[in-house]
DNA sequence: GATGGGGCTTCCAGTTACTGGAAGGTCAAG
DNA sequence: CTTGACCTTCCAGTAACTGGAAGCCCCATC
């Protein structure tokens, strides 16, 4: 089948396919005679693959490795396991990291009266030093401060 | 002061603060004899506004319009609330999208052994169609399946 | 005076994972 | 023969910087 079928029935578009053959994540198709791509089943089914596991965030890099594992027949689970475990610390920090914006935000946007006055405390806020303090480390300027 | 120096104090980086400049979101900085940026202390209060706020999770462009509302003494509080509104909305959309993956993830790795064995339900999932079901539309092959 | 070490300058490349679009070839149907 | 859906390659752009190279400035020290 060419292209476009691969791609419809992995649900990877054509682009990104191309893509991830110049990447060398897939071999290079097989072309017919003028010039198409040509994909079997197998190819759909690691298309497939490659689509959920970027569903579930894994980097391409790390996909690259899952695959070569899918194909080991006698890998040790450990190893599947161990990349899966990383992603997880991954998005687990992800995670922590965007709520704690959200947080801080959710208060800010709490107290802000968001009306025709201009008094914010989301403005407030970002002109504070406070998300700074600490930020300054001594620094050493051997020539005085300029301007 | 010199571009080093308003990097330590505000917690953004020289090369980031040239980056600024180059996009606009800083007015270009002036220049003395040598040729070197020379910075004020409002320049430091606004590269720390802009610190904050990236440590908030707003990208340039929001930041961009939030600068503009800052200098604006008369501005309404409604602006800023709506800009910080939407990026609440999408920081919360990224907290449910990331965790659903990790949710989606941790049951895969409870489910493997992680041992010396090939068997691996986290592959087995990456493997199965299940996650692209729904996925293929009918698709109009004028010609048939080639290959 | 030469040297060393920061710090500064510009410019180019790379990162992540693609997507959009242009210019042009192929092929089956009307 | 034209139309239209495909396909091809190649270039650019996205977000927000960071790294590094080549080279200038300037102060302190030997």
């Amino acid at each position: 089948m060419r292209i476009g079928d691969a791609a419809r029935q992995s649900g990877v578009s054509a682009k990104a396919i191309r893509h991830y053959e110049m990447i060398g994540l897939l071999r290079p198709a097989p072309r017919n005679s003028n010039g198409y791509r040509s994909y079997s089943e197998i190819d759909v089914h690691e298309l497939r693959f490659i689509k959920r596991a970027r569903t579930l965030g894994f980097p391409i890099e790390t996909i690259r490795e899952l695959l070569s594992l899918w194909r080991d027949r006698s890998r040790p689970s450990r190893k599947v396991r161990a990349l899966a475990e990383g992603h997880l610390g991954f998005l687990d920090a992800r995670i922590q990291a965007t709520e704690q914006m959200a947080v801080s935000l959710r208060r800010l946007i709490e107290a802000c009266s968001g009306d025709h006055r201009p008094d914010c405390p989301i403005l407030d806020d970002l002109s504070t030093d406070q998300g700074t303090t600490g930020t300054n480390r001594p620094g050493k300027n051997r020539r005085g401060p300029t301007r």
